[in-house]
DNA sequence: GTGCAACCGTCCGAATTCCGCTAGTTCCCA
DNA sequence: TGGGAACTAGCGGAATTCGGACGGTTGCAC
C-alpha cells in the first residue's frame, strides 16, 4: 500500500497531502512534528486522484465555499483512535463540542484525557475538524497548527456559517522553535 | 475621676489593670500600642478594691476554674464602640463568632470593619473576650496581644470548656517590634 | 468647628490556581 | 510479550487570591 503525497498552499501556511489507493490519510502541516503522524513521512511526491480531489475541496473551504468534505479516508490508528476520529467528522462546520462531549459521543464518557490525546494524533487537519474541539470552559487548549489557527480558522467558520463566504484571510502562524 | 493601676503576672506575660471608681477601665498588654488605649497612660500605680477583685477574677480565669466575670466596668469610648464592646460580653466562654454576626447583634448588620476598629480598640482584654472573635471563613485576622496569644486562649477555653479544667500553660508572646 | 480623605482586627463574589481523578497510549525494562 | 510507569490539546471541586464596597474613627487642613 504504497503513499504518495503533494503540497498545497492554504491561508494557514502550506499543507501536505499524502493519500493511499484507500483514500486520503494525511493533512500535516508545514513544521509539524513528524513523529505526530508518523507514516505520513514514508510518502513519495506524485500525483493521484485522490489527491486532486482532496485539493480541490480544501480550497474550496477555504474560499468559503465548501462547509462539507466528501473525501475517501484512510485512518490508521488504534481502535479508539479511529472512534475519536471519526466523531470529529460529525461536528458541524461552524460550531464547537468540548473534549467531554466528544467523549461522551463514542461511549466513553471519562475518557477526556484519552480524546485529547487522540485529538492530537489527528492525521487529517481540517478535513477531520479537530479545531472544533475546544475545553469545557470554552479555551483553546491546543493544536497541531498552533493556537492561533485553531483560533483563525474557529472565527473564519462563524463568520462563513453567519453567511459571509468570503475567503480566508492569510494568518501568520507561529511556527515551532527547532 | 483619677485612675489606679496595678500589673499582674499571666500565662500571656504582664498585663496592667487600671481602674477608677466606678469600675475597671482596661486590661492592657505588656507592649501594648499606647494610642490604642490612650487614657490608661494616665494611671498612677496603687491598690483599689477593684483591682483586687479583677485580679483574682483573672486568675481563676488562667487557672481554668472562672468562665464568666463579674465585675463593674467604666468603658471609654463612642456610642459606638461601647456598644460593641457589650456586645462582646454575650459570647459564651469557648465559642467564636464572626465579625459580620458581631455586627449584626448590634444592628449594624454592614458596619463590619466599624466592629473590626472597635474590637481593635477594646480597653479591656480578657474580661471583654475580643479574642472570640474571629473571620467569617475560621482566620484570626488579628489581635492587640498578638496572633499567638489569640490562638492560645482559643485553645485553652476549648480545652477548659471540654471539661479539662487545668491551669493555662504559658505562651510565648511575640512582642512588638519598637 | 467642619469637611474631607485615609485608614482599618471585614465581607462577598468572581477569578484564578491547584489537586486528584480519569482512560488510553507509549516507552522502557525484564 | 508482557507489566508498569509516565506521559497527555481534560474535568470538577476545593482552596486561594483579588478587588470593590461597606461604616466608623481619626488626622489634617481650612
Amino acid at each position: 500500500m504504497t503513499l504518495v503525497a503533494t503540497n498545497i498552499d492554504s491561508p494557514v501556511g502550506e499543507l501536505r497531502l499524502v493519500c493511499s489507493d484507500a483514500g486520503l490519510s494525511a493533512v500535516i502541516w508545514q513544521g509539524d512534528d513528524p513523529s505526530r503522524v508518523a507514516f505520513a513521512g514514508a510518502a513519495t511526491d506524485g500525483g493521484h486522484p485522490v489527491l486532486a480531489k482532496a485539493a480541490r475541496q480544501i480550497s474550496e473551504y477555504f474560499a468559503g465555499q465548501r462547509v462539507e468534505f466528501d473525501l475517501p479516508l484512510d485512518l490508521r490508528g488504534t481502535t479508539f483512535q479511529v472512534k475519536a476520529w471519526r466523531a470529529l467528522a460529525t461536528i458541524p462546520f461552524g460550531q464547537t463540542v468540548s473534549y467531554g462531549e466528544q467523549a461522551k459521543r463514542i461511549g466513553a464518557p471519562t475518557a477526556v484525557r484519552a480524546i485529547g490525546a487522540a485529538n492530537g494524533r489527528n492525521p487529517v487537519s481540517i478535513v477531520l475538524p479537530c479545531h472544533r474541539v475546544i475545553g469545557a470552559d470554552g479555551s483553546l487548549t491546543g493544536f497541531a497548527g498552533g493556537l492561533e489557527a485553531k483560533r483563525a480558522l474557529l472565527a473564519f467558520e462563524r463568520r462563513v456559517a453567519d453567511g459571509d463566504r468570503t475567503p480566508m484571510p492569510v494568518v501568520e502562524r507561529e511556527l515551532a522553535l527547532f
